[in-house]
DNA sequence: GATGATTATATTGAACTCTAACTATTATTC
DNA sequence: GAATAATAGTTAGAGTTCAATATAATCATC
């Protein structure tokens, strides 16, 4: 029994349920989680490339890509080289694209987003935290993208 | 900007995070996180069958089997029927399979439990309680194992 | 303008993970 | 004891995910 068991239970429980509720997703939609992610980022994004998808959403490149491709085939996306750059690919939703988005279902399940907007706003905001603080002491000296919260000295005078 | 875009972004990074790991591990060790977790739960469970250990460390029984395989190709792990019950498949670390599990690095990153060994108890409690909270919600009907703390009244007289 | 370094995507290969369907065995019921 | 149901484990198939590599285009330097 070591002292992080607790967290480990935990996570993989997490990841389980996510898991599982992507594979209903699909049956509902024919969407997984992660084609659903890629589908609101390329909505949000001011310039939806597959690389500042990948940033936006947590994944690699690599992953993107093949997410891309499955979705392409079925006519959800288009790429398109709208940029001077001729290495750069431009993502765009589709008509159907758009509307299977714009039905989709919520992309954590309704069950937990139920009682997640049922707490006290400090619960909320506690769960928040504690989340992004385990994502930061995890993430640490990795990702040098999303500049979270440095939890150090905060006043010094440097620029 | 949806309410729950916090949550759904650390979850990634921490799902992302853990499977970067689970990567290194391989490259270290030749096993990955769950190839790990299983011969953990094989040692640590009185009756270590793929059932219970897919139940240990949340895991479908399929996938269970799926990383047995490979893990008994390599001689880590063996399969014995040892049992009355001619279906039930009794499992046993080789000793090839110990020495990997005890001379292999801790399953989380060492950053992160660095950092949450570095704790006040608090805190770590308190990061324990919200991502216990946070699978609880999401597991909610689905999994009747794993008895997580009811959230009720908590004023009672016990210690 | 040629050469080398960097950047943006795509491809490949391996592992993980699930559900659904299957086999073999055990338990239940008549 | 035969028919039916339940349980333990495996197999098959599909999607996700990454690192490593490949390709193409751009930038920097001479």
């Amino acid at each position: 029994m070591k002292d992080y068991d607790d967290i480990l239970i935990s996570l993989r429980q997490i990841t389980r349920a996510i898991d599982i509720h992507s594979r209903n997703l699909q049956k509902q939609t024919g969407l997984t989680t992660s084609q659903l992610l890629v589908l609101e980022a390329i909505q949000k994004l001011e310039v939806p490339t597959p690389g500042s998808v990948a940033k936006e959403i947590v994944l690699s490149q690599a992953t993107v890509t093949s997410l891309l491709d499955r979705m392409e085939k079925r006519g959800l996306i288009k790429r398109e080289k709208r940029d001077q750059d001729k290495r750069s690919v431009w993502l765009a939703l589709s008509a159907e694209g758009t509307e299977i988005l714009n039905s989709a279902p919520d992309i954590l399940q309704t069950e937990f987003l139920d009682k997640y907007r049922h707490l006290e706003d400090w619960e909320r905001q506690m769960l928040v935290a504690a989340l992004g603080r385990v994502a930061a002491m995890m993430n640490a000296n990795k990702l040098d993208a999303s500049p979270i919260l440095t939890s150090g000295e905060i006043g010094d005078s440097s620029t």
